[in-house]
RNA sequence: GGGCGGAUACUCAAGUGGUCAACGAGGGCAGACUGUAAAUCUGCUGGCUUACGCCUACGGGGGUUCGAGUCCCUCUCCGCCCA
């Protein structure tokens, strides 16, 4: 059981999620007493664009994840048919078109995912559905006489999502990218009749298409069927959430180790960790506000960032895998590293872009060309400068000028570790 | 179908025959200060065995010229206006 142990709630779900800054809006102020009445079931869809999702897709799955700590059922909509055509949503440009074949290996793969963090089993359990499975048997004629029908276009062209295309100069919209709202009301019809599914929880960008399927369930069930969207995610200083040096953060190994997802929260700015912490951690009320507490008198101690990084690592990779990213830093971070032991060495390389050297090439290869070789930098220029502006180090220690590696520059196991900047490591392995 | 305008480095955006690897802004990287934070200040931001040198680049192709991002022809794509 790799699940991690959440706890169910103890407070209403809207009072909690609006105490947790996650509630940006309800379709209806009955929410909270349909909500009390029995136990209901919501969807969230993610698009299959890649085989992982990243750490900007992690909001709707804590939705989800509060939905079932609530006593309701989940259900994971992976879009194998919608990811097929691109939601226009909060996209300045057309998005290219993926494969069939793509698009259901991405739907499999992020399924591990959605296992880490919701439950699949008991009385709430959650079920993953794929919406190739119906919107890929529907045809064209069907489509346009059942559902386009309930559609006015002049309606659609006012949703924000679309008006936003239609007055760009650089861009329009395809009919294919225009289509894609009636596609998701669909998916929502579909889940009403099928699962009893009667809310839809997504990102507020996400609103225009979710009341189309309110309104569509209204229109052909005469039924009833609510939305929950949360906020979208922004920091303080305006840049990007989810970005770092290297790319992008995701929540599965292969792509971000356990070590640079650890590193990534905890190196949230201070200013954004209070709001973080209640939306990306599970932990309670209580303990959120203590770390809020230490976290204004005692900024410098990071208590709160160590614990998100904590949480959210042992969530994702498990708690041994946190364990060793933690110690990790702890390592690069001290500077001792002549002290690790080979394991510990090669456990740390082995996260880090590398690159390989020859024995014999000790007292020859520059540190210059071991950057270039390493990948930590672009070009033998790019090298040239990190040195000449003392940025570059070997094994931790600062080197103010270009020079041979040495044998003494190994440590334990073969490597040498250069850093970059701060934070930036790369190592470079003895071929043997 | 007709008329007009546009395409420049990661992004926006200057440039209208030599002084253009290309102003400026944003972003990014690095340094100082710090707490592996933010803010601020500074430097760098096409590549090469650091070279007032060479190579590659201003949508694609072809031309004019001693010399072209800049002029001409053509192709592709985009926008606006008229049908």
């Amino acid at each position: 059981m790799c699940r991690y142990d959440l706890q169910p709630m103890k407070n209403d779900l809207l009072d909690e999620l609006r105490w947790r800054g996650l509630l940006h809006q309800t379709t209806s102020e009955n929410m909270g007493a349909y909500l009390a009445a029995g136990t209901r079931t919501a969807y969230a869809g993610f698009d299959p664009t890649a085989d992982s999702l990243t750490v900007g897709n992690y909001v709707p799955i804590a939705m989800l994840a509060h939905w079932q700590r609530a006593g309701h059922r989940p259900i994971v909509l992976m879009g194998g048919g919608t990811g097929l055509i691109g939601d226009p949503s909060g996209k300045s440009s057309e998005r290219p078109l993926l494969d069939r074949d793509a698009v259901e290996a991405n739907v499999a793969s992020q399924k591990r995912i959605f296992e880490r963090v919701l439950d699949f089993t008991g009385s709430a359990a959650c079920t993953t559905v794929n919406n190739a499975h119906w919107l890929g048997t529907l045809g064209y004629i069907d489509v346009l006489r059942d559902v386009g029908k309930h559609f006015s276009v002049n309606q659609m062209m006012m949703r924000d999502s679309i008006a936003a295309r239609l007055n760009t100069r650089e861009q329009g919209i395809s009919y294919t990218e225009f289509s894609y709202m009636i596609l998701q009301s669909y998916d929502f019809l579909h889940l009403y009749r099928t699962h009893g599914c009667t809310v839809q929880l997504g990102g507020a960008d996400q609103w225009g298409n979710i009341v189309s399927g309110i309104d569509l369930i209204r229109r052909i069930e005469s039924g009833e069927a609510f939305g929950i969207t949360n906020p979208l995610v922004t920091k303080a200083d305006g840049g990007k959430f989810g970005k770092t040096e290297t790319g992008a953060v995701w929540l599965t190994a292969e792509r971000t180790s356990s070590y640079r997802f650890h590193q990534f929260w905890l190196n949230t700015s201070d200013a954004d960790i209070a709001r973080f912490l209640r939306w990306f951690s599970f932990l309670e009320r209580g303990e959120i506000e203590t770390l809020e507490a230490a976290a204004t008198a005692r900024p410098q101690e990071r208590a709160a960032q160590r614990a998100l990084a904590d949480h959210l690592t042992a969530l994702f990779h498990g708690a041994t895998e946190c364990g060793r990213a933690k110690s990790t830093g702890q390592a690069l971070f001290s500077g001792n590293l002549h002290e690790l032991d080979a394991q510990q060495v090669e456990d740390l390389a082995s996260d880090l872009p590398s690159g390989e050297m020859d024995p014999s090439e000790w007292g020859t290869l520059s540190l210059l060309d071991a950057m270039v070789r390493s990948s930590i930098v672009a070009s033998k220029r790019e090298a040239r400068d990190c040195v000449t502006q003392g940025g570059a180090a070997i094994n931790g220690v600062k080197v103010a000028e270009d020079r041979p590696l040495v044998a003494t520059d190994a440590l334990p196991g073969g490597v040498v570790l250069i850093k970059r900047g701060k934070k930036q490591w790369a190592a470079l392995r003895l071929r043997r």
